[in-house]
DNA sequence: ATGGTAGCGGTGCTA
């Protein structure tokens, strides 16, 4: 089971690039953020044509999350638990029956800039939510595996230039630590676990040149229950989508499940 | 030190 995770940055904008890539890599579950659509106006047709079944949680113009899934999905659940004044599309979990059932979540972690301030405190926030949805999740000892864009730069190896993020919400000591806290339940990063190199980003910023220097940043991740972690046969990024025409911010990254 | 780009939507916000 090969379960990819791709912030697309905008549904309308990315849809031939988003079919290119599905035809080429071939997932079998394309978790999406950034989708920026309410469910409704969601070109679902599109991937239904080409044999995935389609779960949304969208809103107008900002986040949005998808599941994309070639095989049957079941129990579908929307929203973040903790805070029912929390408006934002940011998480959907369903259950993927392959060889094994594996519940998989779809996440867009807010960015948190600028830092300090509101939007701070919110990621902090919705971080400890997560923490506990995931401790929740684990109690059922299933395979879990959570994606998605998570606004984290876990270690500095995961950056190009790691001083130019000093300050950013997206590296800021609080928001590692709320990050490890996470990881600290039992869980594994899946591609920092089977590839040890630095230097592998899976966000380059559309300014200041950044793809063409290289200046790119690892925070798109997968991060795996241990009953998904005995499962993991291998991980990837797909680089060479952010070369291409009208591309996203974010390139895809992939695990492979014996599941 | 500053401003640079992209998406959405039709202006300024988000990233």
């Amino acid at each position: 089971m090969k379960i990819a995770t791709f912030n697309i940055n905008g549904i309308t904008a990315r849809l031939e690039a988003l079919k290119v890539w599905l035809e080429e890599a071939r997932p079998d579950v394309a978790c999406l953020q950034e989708t920026k659509k309410i469910d409704a106006d969601f070109p679902r047709e599109v991937f239904e044509s080409m044999g995935y079944q389609v779960e949304l949680h969208g809103m107008k113009s900002f986040n949005g999350v998808a599941i994309l899934s070639k095989l049957p999905l079941e129990d579908v659940t929307r929203r973040l638990p903790g805070n029912d004044d929390d408006e934002q599309t940011r998480w959907i979990e369903a259950t993927v029956i392959g060889k094994r059932a594996v519940r998989v979540t779809s996440l867009y972690l807010p960015n948190g800039n600028p830092a300090p301030g509101p939007k701070y405190d919110n990621k902090l926030h919705w971080m400890e939510r997560m923490r506990q949805r995931v401790a929740a999740l684990l109690g059922t000892e299933e395979p879990l595996v959570f994606c998605g864009d998570y606004n984290i730069i876990p270690q500095p190896e995961d950056a190009a230039n790691p001083k130019d993020w000093l300050t950013d919400a997206l590296y800021l000591p609080e928001s590692r630590a709320a990050y490890q806290r996470i990881v600290n339940l039992g869980l594994t990063e899946a591609f920092r676990a089977r590839n040890q190199s630095p230097g592998q980003y899976t966000f380059w910023d559309f300014q200041r040149g950044a793809w063409e220097r290289n200046n790119g940043i690892r925070i798109d991740h997968h991060l795996l229950s241990p009953q998904a972690a005995d499962l993991l046969v291998d991980a990837g990024i797909d680089k060479a989508v952010r070369g291409r025409e009208k591309p996203s911010d974010h390139v895809p990254a992939w695990i492979e499940l014996d599941a």
